[in-house]
DNA sequence: GATAAAGTCTAGTAAGTTAGTCGTATTTAT
DNA sequence: ATAAATACGACTAACTTACTAGACTTTATC
């Protein structure tokens, strides 16, 4: 799975929309101008985040964006999908699955890459956009610690080592 | 992170010689038949991974390739760094903590990046040549159980659950 | 020492992807 | 009516990917 420049851009975005969350539409020029991100690309950003449901918007004058759900329940596993495609490292999940149980010679290989989108799903897929926002402002009066989305449907533990290697 | 068409072959080609390990040096026409891999294309990749010092040639009628560390030695990680570059979904794991302690209002989304880094390498760099390779033929007549390279340096347990999520 | 079988190396290239821009049309508040 | 906004189609330069071609070098064998 690779992150392209387009999909930091529509995470970012959809950063900056749920900080802003029930402030009503934002316009793609404060949006570009508060995340520095080129406007016109953004728009086709937008358009497509707005084709997926994520975003809904308002058009004409004091027109703009805004999330058509809540921001912790928007999972960074949907927004990357959707931009940069599947999460595994080579083809997708089925795919491999496929791979894993008719080429025999490569299946140990494959179950290896299907390992690794496993992962990168569990953490993505618990991660909202809740869980990124540093500050929306002095708005709601509630504490602040950083946690993780908790996942509706057969959530499991995830134990989450943090510090692991040192190069790349 | 992201394994090209190219890091696919790589692998193969690596698995495919780990195979026939100790069996002397094996030509390319060899490995490409039996990998099924475009001939000219896997001597580039050859070339690489020999400047990279995981495998070694020998020029010459009689020649060919072999591999120059003992399979439970080289890593996936290894292979997949030098075809297809970093293993971080964005950037690579030292500009991600640059960012991390840099970019304030994005910090969290970084961190979130290094995470998935962090679980891939782990699987990475935990499963070898001799994890994957199927039967190398009637040969060392030892038990033939599947599991994973320890590592040396840091060694710490892995969970790994697999049957994880259902789409991508 | 000629020949043939191998790896080495430099180029080139067609097709696809990425990261945008431009211009026009449409919708809506004032 | 006007101005402010999104919607949408078309275009493009630069880069990357997945190759192929061909000439050169090294070495075993007769």
């Amino acid at each position: 799975m690779k992150i392209s420049q387009k999909g930091l851009y529509a995470l970012q975005a959809m950063m900056m929309l749920a900080r802003h969350h029930h402030q009503g539409a934002i316009k793609i020029r404060d949006i570009a101008y508060e995340e520095d991100l080129p406007e016109k690309f953004l728009e086709l950003i937008l358009l497509e985040l707005k084709n997926a449901r994520m975003v809904e918007s308002v058009r004409g004058a004091k027109g703009g964006y805004q999330l058509r759900r809540e921001p912790g329940e928007i999972r960074l596993s949907e927004i990357i999908r959707l931009i940069d495609g599947p999460l595994a490292p080579f083809g997708d999940a089925e795919q491999l699955r496929v791979l894993i149980d008719r080429d025999l010679p490569h299946r140990a290989l494959y179950q290896v890459f299907l390992d690794v989108r496993d992962a990168a799903a569990k953490i993505l897929e618990h991660t909202s956009l809740a869980d990124l926002i540093v500050d929306p402002g002095p708005r709601s009066g509630k504490g602040s610690k950083r946690q993780r989305t908790q996942k509706r449907e057969a959530g499991g533990v995830l134990p989450m080592v943090v510090g692991g290697g040192k190069g790349d």
